[in-house]
DNA sequence: ATTATCTACTAAACCTGTTTAGCATTACTA
DNA sequence: TAGTAATGCTAAACAGGTTTAGTAGATAAT
């Protein structure tokens, strides 16, 4: 085990001091009047020698790290599986690597969590926040750290967020149920004071109010498991046997929901007419196909770095901070009926 | 912004030494003999003033960094993101963060990406390596560092790994389509030497062979498009029309199997069986269920994070290496044809 | 009474970089 | 020809911990 070259090592070879080693290797030779020339025999022999300064020591005085922390709600979930690797490639080309974690949306292991990250030195943050996060978020800022939210956002909190319009994507797709027919449409969602729930919860009232039918609400808990929404759904089939279409807030609910009218027997669109907040490989393959509002998934991603690399990047912190709301796109599936 | 606390200012405060403030904290009192009630007056401070030593510098001092480094091939593949979920879940439990990549099975990125987190002082590595990445990882290892391989190992490099019996899993389920009185029982995978993909494939040969059945083999780049497997898959069943079973190798081909089959408007398993290796809620859903290979995914979770911990833990490095393999299950969904 | 041992701490070195302040030379001005 | 500026580089402080080596005073052993 050849043990690691330091600084001094390379600055006792070349027999100078390492404050002209770090000075080369840093870029501000010019700035310190390094001559040329040394400057070609340095970087050669660390070149040479395949030294590499190690960055512990540097992030200890910079107080900079090159790690974005980034806090999802659940990594095995495919909406943010798949957020999560566009952001992690995005924020390798900018020269930063990723240090993860799920929140589960449990605001204590959040807490838990931004400390960790904070104890790390971590440049700045993605976070999908749960509830009553409120005050650790606004510290953060407080103390200077970029923070940029997505999926929801904290109105109480002052930062950049990408969202998308949660509204109108419930709003459309109910009204879009309701111009095939429907009467009786069912939201089956999160009790859940974040506010795309309570956006996606607003477009569908806002749709049925619109069109004077009456709103039939499920709001499930979050924590509930694959079992127990099972179980749920199944009585919720059995007790409203007039439902002829369910709008689901998200992917998981739309999933269960797709197993539980499965097990029900029931046909869709024929005996009931289904979309899901999200859009799901299953939800394409499934015969037949599952109408569903999808996420503009690369652009959410992009948008977040976006707005995280010019925080990072600004040499005066911008009071000012950037809301963006992206469209969803409903993908009819079952435009056959 | 209030300014972090050091361990001077702890030390200052309370009138001793810094000295006696980091033995202290870091529980070695009782060796360094250190009074019980000063012991319980620094603890006592420390918690009313909520310092909170700095881990970069903790680890630049010991070469600890309580993180570990996690090089998935891809987060956003189902199988991948469930078992770093549960690895993330096991590691904080143990107190271990953790920084993760996809490697996209590429050999150079794979290797930058070592680098990085060596460079970052990672303590311990869990890996699906790619190809030709033998190399980096014996240097890993020759270094002292902890390195759990899992879903496939090298065989020239002696280190812990964590896999399943694939050889057994693809000649069960095809040993069940010839069972089932399949005779063309076509096999498609990926052309790859990495050990999954070999064992996989052998077991198919296997099972085949035995039952002196002609093997119909398909091998693709593992960087096709979506796109592009679509239209292979569709071409392949155009042209074998005599074939009625279909084994994939892994998720993502069974995945776009099952789009080009629909496509096709073929049935399941009416027309042609199928099976895949890796479940997917997809395939449970599906109408008609698809029959799959599932992979214990907690049990591979357990499995890596424990063989890391022990080597983590080992006051000596352990020479002997540890090789877990795992049984699959086969999901039987298409018993009533 | 002298030496050895134990107790309860601590000064200083160390980990490995970055940054500040400054020091010889040589070149250029007045 | 003294004074100033530019050139090219470096010593030392610093970031915030851990660890080594040791010290002063009290007690025990010879």
């Amino acid at each position: 085990m050849k043990k690691k070259l330091s600084i001094v090592d390379i600055a006792n070879s070349l027999n100078i001091s390492k404050t002209t080693v770090s000075f080369i290797l840093n870029g501000r030779a010019q700035e310190k009047r390094i001559s040329d020339e040394l400057v070609k025999r340095v970087l050669q022999y660390v070149k040479e020698v395949g030294y590499k300064p190690n960055s512990l020591a540097k992030s200890l005085r910079t107080g900079k790290s090159n790690i974005i922390g980034l806090l999802v709600q659940d990594i095995s979930n495919h909406f943010f599986a798949t957020i999560a690797r566009r952001i992690e490639d995005l924020a390798y080309q900018n020269g930063y690597k990723i240090i993860y974690s799920s929140t589960d949306n449990d605001t204590q292991k959040t807490r838990e969590l931004i400390a960790m990250f904070r104890d790390r030195h971590v440049d700045g943050y993605i976070i999908t926040p749960p509830d009553n996060i409120e005050e650790d978020i606004s510290d953060l800022i407080k103390d200077g750290f970029p923070v940029v939210l997505f999926d929801r956002y904290l109105p109480k909190v002052a930062t950049d967020y990408v969202v998308v319009d949660n509204l109108f994507s419930t709003f459309n797709a109910t009204q879009y149920l309701i111009d095939k027919g429907h009467k009786n449409i069912a939201f089956i969602t999160y009790s859940s004071i974040q506010t795309q729930m309570i956006e996606r919860l607003e477009g569908y009232e806002k749709a049925m109010h619109q069109s004077k039918l009456k709103p039939n609400i499920t709001e499930v808990d979050f924590h509930t498991t694959v079992q127990e929404l099972l179980k749920l759904m199944t009585n919720f089939l059995e007790k409203n046997k007039d439902v002829d279409a369910i709008l689901f807030a998200n992917n998981h609910l739309g999933k269960c929901g797709l197993k539980a009218i499965r097990k029900a027997g029931k046909n869709i669109p024929g005996d009931i007419a289904l979309i899901a907040f999200d859009d799901y490989e299953l939800f394409e393959l499934y015969t037949p196909a599952v109408t569903a509002i999808a996420q503009p998934i690369d652009e959410i991603a992009d948008n977040v770095i976006k707005l995280l690399m010019e925080r990072l990047n600004a040499a005066v912190p911008e009071e000012k901070n950037q809301h963006i709301t992206l469209a969803t796109e409903l993908i009819i599936r079952d435009s056959s009926n």
